[in-house]
DNA sequence: GTGAAAGCGCTAACAA
DNA sequence: TTGTTAGCGCTTTCAC
């Protein structure tokens, strides 16, 4: 029925550790916590006897000695109560995660709901659990920015509540800049007519890929017409409507960008019903933030496996924070962090003009 | 600059409370805490300067104090490196975390990888930072369920690790019951050859699923044509290409039933290409946990929006979790849950066979 | 019905 | 270099 011999033995706390050591509690922590007034060779001891009986110090009870509660919290907006928790996060939250571990710090997870965002704000804060917040989904001028500053608790942004303020921590992904390129990489394969396949532009992230596209494109004198642009949720559906509208268009686009796979798979089911083949006739990028959610998206085999950007995000915005609780008089930091692009089912320069149009 | 008016004082422990209010801590600790031997008027009266500064106990010390943490772990295995976090997680957290709200608790997240899980799990009991852990992605037989045990740590299992062992608490799906349901549906409607397109059935929850299959299948006396079922990763590319083989079939399926959203937009994409019509030549019935898992289902218009499966599973398990902790001796408890089921493209009853097949 | 005091597991002055 | 002591914010005997 045991399995497992008890080559680990019980948890043990400081004071036990510290018996067994023939030693006082506060040298044993000293040692354990890499303080230089310990003789080398006691610290030796009391390290391999810690290790021996498997000993953690207790979080709780440390935090409660140095007033830290070495935890981080990050609180996940649910705007509407059935709604689905955006995958993002969980990518995020994986690579901030990985920066709390290698810091001896732990993760606290809270869901929020619109009603009582403010006061779930005021909660964790009163009752001390965190040294420092994650803001997730900023909204445009985000009412948080005030209120964690009013409240003294260090936080970091994951995204910008606008464009030009920089008086508080983010970290972000370059969606004008990504949009940029990939709009460019388009245009230098020969592209003259680009169709921007993009999410609702009130939301902050894209807006700015917006930008970026409308950057490029009129940098290289290329047309910009509205026919082109859509904005809308980024769902199958969406994409293929756009994509059918856009291509019965008297002067259709040779390309695609596209802000979500789900989206391109619309895009691509609208392609082939027009008759046209990707990556010959047209081609298509996709934002790979949302791509690297399908395990296995060789739906478009150009696809390259990359590490998300959203999860490099996550492990950024992990060591800001810390560094800011550290210390917390220092000036905002911001960070903004290239993106990766997918190029699917387009390799190389194609023809300037669809191929031919059955049906 | 300062928008909000300091009308939340600043936060304030419990020597401060039973200052203001000319008592003792303990009186004070009581009346918060519904014990007895408080008078009501005094009661009143704590509560309401409580509110009023807006007092929280320090969960850490009160933890401290009474030896539990007032926390639950949620441990996610992360088997890959550069693997996607599931977004399943998310949604399953969400549900549990309504509960832990409800209750007092808090949610610390903890990724593990799969080299040093074991040592995860004994690391946070050492540290004594949860009172209890809900366990996800059981693999068949989880090694995990004998470890929790020696370390006696109260746990939920998100999933089963078989269909028989009982002796330990568990909340899942019933994606047997699901699927064999699903079929008798497809079977009610007139369907004769009906496809199953899976997940890996080295997994516990697509195993079931193929079960339930069968079991409709044979009931109804439908013949089991292996060349009917598939098990692969759900993509839509592999949605696709098993879609694509099944309709060049002698006697193709007119129904599928498919494992996720992904996946089944794949198959549209075969049986758009195979010239037929979704709702009139070929029903499709998908599970429903992924599904929700996009904003806009509109892909499939018939899609109707329940509470996930999976969230309402967080829920119970987080339940269930909280009663176990309060009562240790306790016997395992289970619970199966009935799964959302969406009926894509296919509201009636539908011709036996394909209507044409061109091209 | 209320309070004083000890203690949860740890750290940090201050002494030695 | 090590130990003594007090205290973090709370609960909980045990007295009153």
């Amino acid at each position: 029925m045991k399995p497992l011999e008890p080559l680990a033995l019980p948890p043990m706390n400081l004071k036990e550790l510290a018996d067994v050591l023939g030693l006082s509690q506060t040298t044993v922590s000293r040692a354990l916590n890499g303080y230089p007034e310990v003789r080398e060779s006691t610290r030796q001891r009391v390290v391999r006897t810690a290790e021996l009986h498997n000993y953690r110090p207790n979080i709780r009870a440390m935090g409660l000695a140095t007033g830290k509660a070495m935890t981080i919290g990050h609180i996940i907006p649910m705007y509407f109560k059935n709604e689905v928790v955006n995958p993002v996060f969980g990518e995020f939250i994986a690579g901030a995660s990985q920066t709390y571990q290698a810091n001896g710090y732990e993760l606290l997870l809270t869901m929020a709901e619109d009603q009582n965002e403010e006061e779930t704000y005021r909660n964790i804060v009163a009752k001390g659990s965190v040294d420092g917040v994650i803001v997730h989904s900023p909204r445009t001028n985000d009412f948080r920015v005030a209120l964690l500053k009013e409240m003294e608790l260090p936080f970091v942004i994951h995204g910008r509540v606008n464009e030009s303020t920089l008086d508080y921590c983010w970290v972000d992904v370059n969606n004008r800049h990504a949009f940029q390129r990939a709009t460019q990489l388009l245009i230098d394969l020969g592209h003259q007519r680009i169709a921007l396949v993009n999410g609702p532009e009130i939301l902050n992230f894209a807006w700015l890929r917006r930008q970026g596209y409308l950057e490029a494109m009129s940098c290289a004198a290329r047309v910009i017409d509205d026919a082109l642009m859509t904005s809308a949720e980024l769902s199958e559906a969406n994409g293929y409507r756009a994509a059918q509208a856009m291509l019965a268009h008297a002067d259709p686009p040779t390309a695609f960008l596209v802000s979500s796979y789900v989206a391109a798979l619309g895009i691509r089911r609208a392609v082939s019903q027009a008759g046209l083949v990707m990556g010959e006739d047209v081609s298509v990028i996709i934002h790979d933030d949302e791509l690297s959610f399908f395990h296995n998206s060789d739906a478009f085999p150009q696809f390259t496996a990359t590490q998300s950007s959203v999860k490099l995000a996550g492990m950024r915005a992990a060591e800001m924070l810390l560094k800011l609780i550290d210390n917390p008089q220092l000036s905002p930091m911001n960070e903004l962090l290239e993106a990766n692009l997918t190029l699917g089912a387009s390799t190389g320069p194609l023809k300037q003009k669809p191929a031919s149009r059955s049906s």
